[in-house]
Parts: structure tokens; C-alpha cells; sequence
DNA sequence: AGCACGCCGACT
DNA sequence: GTCGGCGTGCTC
């Protein structure tokens, strides 16, 4: 006798964890019908506890060994659509991730977890009054009747409003109910993403010439039909953004979507102004930012086909619109588009991934593109348009690349050097609005003793400890964020001759002030930015000309538009230069650019000064002249010499563990093994190693970590080594070792 | 990644 | 004698 055929389904949780990457069978009972993509509440482990997966098969057939029988299937409006689903395999084979990592970025945990977020909300029964309180008995006679005399002014409110606007308890509401005089009701929680956006009316204005034959030759590009990309290259101020509006215009009268993605939270503020004025509530808006309740409504409205402009930061290409049409990505060189936690991504090669599936266009918009993409625009991969003319005529700034060393001999330490403070001067005198620029990366305040030499250091990283003065100064570090207060002597040797080095953003806030006492400066970092209303609440004081100087870290140079500005400058442009980077020529070129073109946009003329300790690098001079061409030219011919991207791909591959013998001793592992391969079974893969290397920062977190530096091409080929490598190099069975792969590390 | 199972030290 | 430390290995 036969056993009966059932309903089995292959499942994948949704878990970061690499040993669970694999199907699990269950059971689904005859009631529910499965299909591929849909998300599901399944018993798992001993325990059988509720674990999250996506169904990846689903068939009829006798089971082999006994199964445990599925929970939940959510609704398909949940689940991974076949594109979506297209797209975790794909993230799967190209960034090694697990498929349940990658799916989890497309679906947010508050869209399977929670449960719709209700309220309680309270009305007025028919024929009430507030006199209605007279008939309670009771100290809270009072309290009711103002409750009452609320609700009959307006028409519902939320029971929580009541209880902190009159102190009425939950329980009181439940008498007034029982007595007839409220109704009470839950709703759906209603939440406004505009909330705390301004709408600006914004029709679009009449596109010149060159805007709109850069429109024309991407329309008909588009018109064409099929995936494509381009990149729109544009100079600073020559008004990108009114072009890539036109073709989110275009594209949206075809019925199709648009994605519309900028670099930060900061921007996506500004973004969202701009694009509700134009879209009103067909704009939704994705962010790191988003509360879980944000997060669920804006992935169901999507969902439902409610929104048709998806703005937001690189976590928003994987938003779940279908019949996409066109992927704007703004500012396109932006660091910020690529992931290095968990889930390594670069928002570009989703995007790419994304348009392939949808037959839509990419559009890569920048004044200083990557140098990959650029050589793609030139090699045909991309079209290129050209924006090459500022926008109303205006001027490019006049730019001085000061050496600061003369100005360091005189007064070691100073920040602000003599050409710099006397274009500020002129700046106060003539009640023009200054920002000040100063990389923060690599220049930060520390302590060292003068008797013993030593740097005082972070007990569990491999970095100094960074002095903060606030109400209380105090020592911390960047990384773990372990603090002791200023230390009075050395905690080494006992001496009391400490010396401070390097200086911040502070010691920049400082020396303003004591250079120029009635000057008002506003700081935007990190320290004095804690959500994004803070970030708004700066930008919109500064706008509003509350404040003459706005210093701050790479954040001021990003897409802000300030009409009084006249005068940038950059207090320190070597810090970006040394990193050690392949890159860091370009960043520093791209940097520097914008902040330059932040200079008098306006119809007045602007000025920079960019300080240095090496003002013959021709970067500087480069970016004083707004030339990419040529700065491309010479970066692209050291990439093809010493073979970098776009020449090949570069990849790094981290070890990491508590126990630093045992990470010696994995390091070695990993390389011999990789060579062996190289000279064996895989003996056709063109892999280049360098290394093992201590990690810029060895020791962090008390996590020691070492990493290998690949050169490589990205090929079936070379996959299936890397797959190789990292499955037989498998986490220590104690889990405090990992591994990991980043195949295109945003910093190396 | 969780989580249970299991085998050794300090408590009622 | 037991509670609980965290090493080890499995999860349909």
C-alpha cells in the first residue's frame, strides 16, 4: 500500500546565517494554496519556534522522512514577485550573501512581523452632550466632561491624544463607553510620510537648449524600448535635476514607475519637497530613518501599485514596485550607494539588475561620475549625455590653492591660514554667507604622553582614543565606544605632561570664534545631527541666513543649494588624498569639485580656497578648473597601467576572530589553500593575491581581523572558486570566527 | 544564528 | 547531591 501524495514546500528562512542556506521541506496543509515567492511562518529547530522563510518550490508528492507542516502563508501582496525572487538569486550568485540575507532587504521584517498597527480611537455617541458627565459620580466628574466637551469639537481623536492631552486613563474611556456617552473603535493606523515636508509648488520650469536636447536623446533612448543605461553628465549648477524630472515626467506618462534614488537621509528631505510638489501622493519615501509602522505602510502601498515615484537612499532599489520604467541614480559616484554591513551591495549593480528585468533605463546623473562608470559611457556600455553649460550663465568660482605650511611654521596647529581668514573677513564685511569644509576622516583629536611617547589608546581596538569636549571632556572611542574621563596623567607611566594632536571640527568652531568673536557659525557633523529634523533645522537656519558661517564634514558639499554663498573653503584637502585607496585620487576630485560649485550659484560671482600641504597635486588644480575630462584621462591611464578597475575587479576577503592565534593560523589556511586551487582545479581563474594584511584596524571590538586583496575578473569561473573558498573556510564551529567576501569594497 | 543537549565545578 | 557554566552540533 501506497502512502498519499501531499502538498510539500521548499522553504529558505530568512536568516542571516550562513548554515541554514539551504531548502527545508515542509508539509502545507490542504487548505492553503503555496506559490513560489510567498513568505511563510514555519517551526523550526527543536524548539519549533516561529521562524520566517520564502517559499522557493512548491509540489506534490509523497513525503521520504516525516516533515513538520508549515504554520502561515502570508498574502502574495507580501512575498517575492518573480522579479524580486530573480533578484535574490542573482544577489545570492554575485555577492555571496545567503538568499534569505538578500531577501530580507527586499522584505522588511515590520512587513511579515507585526501586525498592522491599530489605534484606538474615541467619538461622541449620538444625542450627548458634556452635560452627560453630571450623571457620573466621581472625582474625575471634572475630567469627563472636558473629554466630552473635546469630543464634541472634533469629530474622532486617538484614545492616546485624549490620555495625554487630559490625563484620562484608558479605563476611564471604557466607563464613558459602558455608559453610553462614547463610542470607541480601532482604526488602522494612519501615517502621513509627508509629515514635517513642506510641498513647494514646483510645475517644472521651461528646460533650456541643452536641457532640452539632453531630454530629447534619453526620451528616445527610453522610446527605444528594452533595458539601457545612461549616464547624464553635467557640470555643477548646469541643472541636472530639471532633466531627470522631465524624464520622471515622460516615463510616468507611459504608466510606467520610477525609482529616484539620492545618497542621503539629508537629501532625500529636499528630494521629497521637490518631487511631492511635482507628485503629490504617488511619492513614497524610503530611508534608514523609517519607524517600523513607516516602513510596513510604505512596502504594502508600494505593494499595491498605490506609488509610482519611489524616492530614497540605496535600501530603496529594492523596493517592491513592479512595471518599473526608469532608475534615476543622483549623484552617482556617491560612496553612500555602496552597503558594506551585512549585505554587501552596491545600489548601481541592483539597479542594473533591476532595469534588465523591467525593460527600463538607468539613468547615472553626476557632475564628477565614477571613473568605472565613465569608462562605460565611453565604451558604449552606457549612452552618454552631456550637460556642459552652467545653468543661467553663471560663473565658475575663482579658486586659490593656498599652501598652509608657511602659515603652520608661524603658528603651529592653526587651522585657518592667512589667505583663508582674510577672504572670510571680507566675506562678514560684506554680509556674504561662508562654508567651511573639513574632512574629518583621519583628523581627529588624540592624547600622547611626553614622557613615555605613547598614544593613549582603546583597550579592545587598534585605534587611538579621540578627545570630545563637551560639558565634560572625556576620551572615547570611535569604534567600541568605550570612554574614560580626560585622564589627568598618563595612565601608562604617570606623567602629567600630556599633549593633545590633530585637530576637529571643534578646534575649526574654536579658532572662528576667537578669530572673529561677532561671527555666527552653525556646525553640522555627526555630534550635532541626531535624526534628520536636526539635519533639516541646520540647513533651513543657515538658508535663512540665521547664521554667516556653516562649517561641517563632506555633508556640506553634498547637492544643498545655498543662493548667498560666495565664499567655500576647504581647511584641509590633503585628508582625503592618502588614504590608501585606489580611489582616493577621485574621491578627493569629486569632493572638492562639488564643494567648489557650492560657491555663488547665484548672480554672484564665487570664490574657494582650498588649503593644502601639497598644492602642486595636480588634483587640486583639476578640480579648481572643474576639468573631469581631464582629470579622467589621468586616472583612467594609471588604471590601466597598474590594473585596477574598470580594468578588473578588486575584492577583499576578511577573517576575522577573537582569538589571534587562530586568526594567524586561518589567514595561512585561506592562502594556501587559494593557491593550491589556483594551481590545480582551478588552474584557468586569472586571481591575483596580496596578502594576508592586518585590516586597517587590526583590533576592533576585541575581534581581530586580517584580509586578503584580490584582483580578479568577476566570471562564472572565478565564482565558483570564491564559493569554493568561503564554504571550506567555514565559520569555527565556536562562532567567533567569521569570513566574509566584499567584491567591490568601497574602501580598501 | 538560535537552541538544546551534554558533561564538569560551586552551592543548598 | 543539584544548578548552571558554555563547548558542540543540528535545524525539514
Amino acid at each position: 500500500m501506497s502512502a498519499p501524495k501531499e502538498t510539500v514546500v521548499s522553504v529558505r528562512l530568512l536568516s542571516v546565517a550562513k548554515a541554514t542556506d539551504q531548502p527545508f521541506d515542509y508539509l502545507c496543509p490542504p487548505t492553503l494554496t503555496p506559490s513560489r515567492g510567498q513568505v511563510v511562518r514555519v517551526p523550526f529547530g527543536k524548539g519549533n519556534r516561529d521562524r520566517f522563510g520564502v517559499i522557493t518550490d512548491v509540489r506534490r508528492e509523497v513525503p521520504q522522512r516525516t516533515l513538520k507542516t508549515l504554520r502561515e502563508i502570508f498574502p502574495a501582496e507580501i512575498g517575492l514577485n518573480e522579479e524580486l525572487f530573480a533578484l535574490c538569486r542573482h544577489l545570492q550568485e554575485q555577492i555571496f550573501c545567503s538568499f534569505g540575507e538578500a531577501a530580507r532587504a527586499i522584505l522588511p521584517s515590520p512587513v511579515y512581523k507585526k501586525n498592522p498597527r491599530r489605534i484606538r480611537v474615541a467619538r461622541l455617541a449620538p444625542d450627548t452632550g458634556p452635560e452627560a458627565a453630571h450623571d457620573i459620580r466621581g472625582k474625575n466628574r471634572a475630567l469627563y466632561e472636558k473629554v466630552l466637551t473635546h469630543l464634541q469639537l472634533s469629530e474622532e481623536t486617538p484614545v492616546s491624544v485624549l490620555s495625554e492631552t487630559y490625563g484620562v486613563t484608558p479605563a476611564g474611556l471604557s466607563l464613558l463607553e459602558k455608559k453610553g456617552m462614547v463610542i470607541c473603535e480601532f482604526r488602522d493606523e494612519a501615517r502621513d510620510p509627508f509629515e514635517g515636508i513642506s510641498l513647494s509648488e514646483n510645475s517644472g520650469q521651461a528646460l533650456s537648449p541643452e536641457q532640452e536636447a539632453a531630454f530629447a536623446a534619453l526620451k528616445e533612448q527610453f522610446d527605444r524600448g528594452g533595458a539601457c543605461a545612461s549616464l547624464l553628465y553635467g557640470v555643477t549648477g548646469s541643472g541636472k535635476t530639471s532633466v531627470m524630472l522631465a524624464m520622471c515626467d515622460y516615463v510616468l506618462s507611459k504608466g510606467r514607475r520610477v525609482l529616484f534614488l539620492v545618497p542621503e537621509i539629508a537629501l532625500t528631505g529636499q528630494s521629497a519637497t521637490l518631487l511631492a510638489g511635482r507628485y503629490g501622493t504617488r511619492v513614497a519615501i524610503i530611508h534608514s530613518a523609517l519607524s517600523d509602522g513607516e516602513r510596513r505602510d510604505t512596502y504594502v502601498a508600494i505593494r499595491r501599485g498605490e506609488k509610482d515615484v519611489i524616492l530614497g537612499t540605496r535600501s530603496a532599489v529594492f523596493a517592491p514596485a513592479d512595471n518599473i520604467g526608469l532608475i534615476i541614480i543622483d549623484e552617482e559616484q556617491d560612496q553612500s550607494y555602496k552597503s558594506d554591513t551585512q549585505l554587501k551591495y552596491h545600489a548601481r549593480d541592483v539597479a542594473r539588475f533591476r532595469c534588465v528585468k523591467n525593460d527600463a533605463m538607468l539613468l547615472l546623473a553626476s557632475a564628477t561620475p565614477d571613473v568605472e562608470s565613465y569608462y562605460k559611457a565611453k565604451s558604449g556600455v552606457f549612452s552618454l549625455v552631456r550637460l556642459d553649460s552652467r545653468f543661467g550663465g553663471a560663473q565658475l568660482p575663482e579658486v586659490k590653492i593656498v599652501d598652509l605650511r608657511g602659515d603652520l611654521r608661524r603658528t603651529p596647529g592653526v587651522l585657518l591660514g592667512r589667505v583663508l581668514r582674510q577672504e572670510i573677513a571680507w566675506n562678514l564685511e560684506r554680509k556674504e554667507q561662508t562654508i567651511l569644509l573639513m574632512n574629518r576622516r583621519g583628523y581627529r583629536q588624540f592624547l600622547s604622553c611626553l614622557k613615555c611617547g605613547d598614544v593613549i589608546r582603546c583597550p579592545n581596538c587598534s585605534v587611538t582614543l579621540t578627545v570630545h569636549s563637551g560639558a565634560r571632556r572625556r576620551l572615547s572611542c570611535h569604534y567600541c565606544g568605550y570612554t574614560i574621563p580626560y585622564p589627568a596623567v598618563c595612565p601608562a607611566c604617570g606623567d602629567e605632561h600630556l599633549l593633545s594632536h590633530g585637530a576637529g571640527i571643534q578646534q575649526l568652531e574654536e579658532e572662528l570664534n576667537a578669530v572673529f568673536p561677532d561671527a555666527r557659525v552653525l556646525r553640522m557633523d555627526s555630534d550635532t545631527l541626531t535624526g534628520k529634523k536636526t539635519h533639516e533645522d541646520i540647513l533651513g537656519l543657515f538658508r535663512n541666513r540665521e547664521a554667516d558661517i556653516l562649517i561641517g564634514t563632506q555633508m556640506v558639499a553634498k547637492g544643498h543649494n545655498f543662493p548667498q554663498v560666495t565664499l567655500v573653503g576647504v581647511v584641509m584637502a590633503d585628508t582625503a588624498l592618502y588614504l590608501s585607496d585606489y580611489r582616493a585620487g577621485e574621491h578627493t576630485f569629486s569632493l572638492l569639485t562639488q564643494v567648489i560649485g557650492r560657491a555663488g550659484r547665484a548672480d554672484k560671482p564665487g570664490r574657494a580656497v582650498i588649503q593644502t600641504l601639497n598644492p602642486y597635486h595636480n588634483v587640486f588644480s583639476l578640480a579648481a578648473a572643474q576639468d573631469y575630462e581631464a582629470f579622467y584621462e589621468n586616472e583612467i591611464s594609471v588604471r590601466r597601467a597598474f590594473l585596477f578597475p574598470p580594468f578588473c575587479r578588486v575584492g577583499v576577503l576578511t577573517l576575522s576572530d577573537e582569538d589571534e592565534a587562530r586568526l594567524l593560523i586561518r589567514s595561512r589556511e585561506v592562502t594556501e589553500r587559494l593557491k593550491a586551487y589556483l594551481a590545480g582545479d582551478f588552474a584557468d581563474v586569472k586571481l591575483v593575491i596580496y596578502g594576508p594584511f592586518e585590516a586597517p584596524i587590526y583590533k576592533m571590538k576585541n575581534v581581530y581581523r586580517k584580509r586578503l586583496i584580490f584582483k580578479y575578473k568577476n566570471d562564472k569561473r572565478t565564482r565558483a572558486l570564491f564559493d569554493r573558498i568561503l564554504t571550506e573556510t567555514a565559520d569555527p564551529a565556536d562562532g567567533r570566527g567569521r569570513v566574509s567576501l566584499d567584491t567591490n569594497p568601497a574602501l580598501i
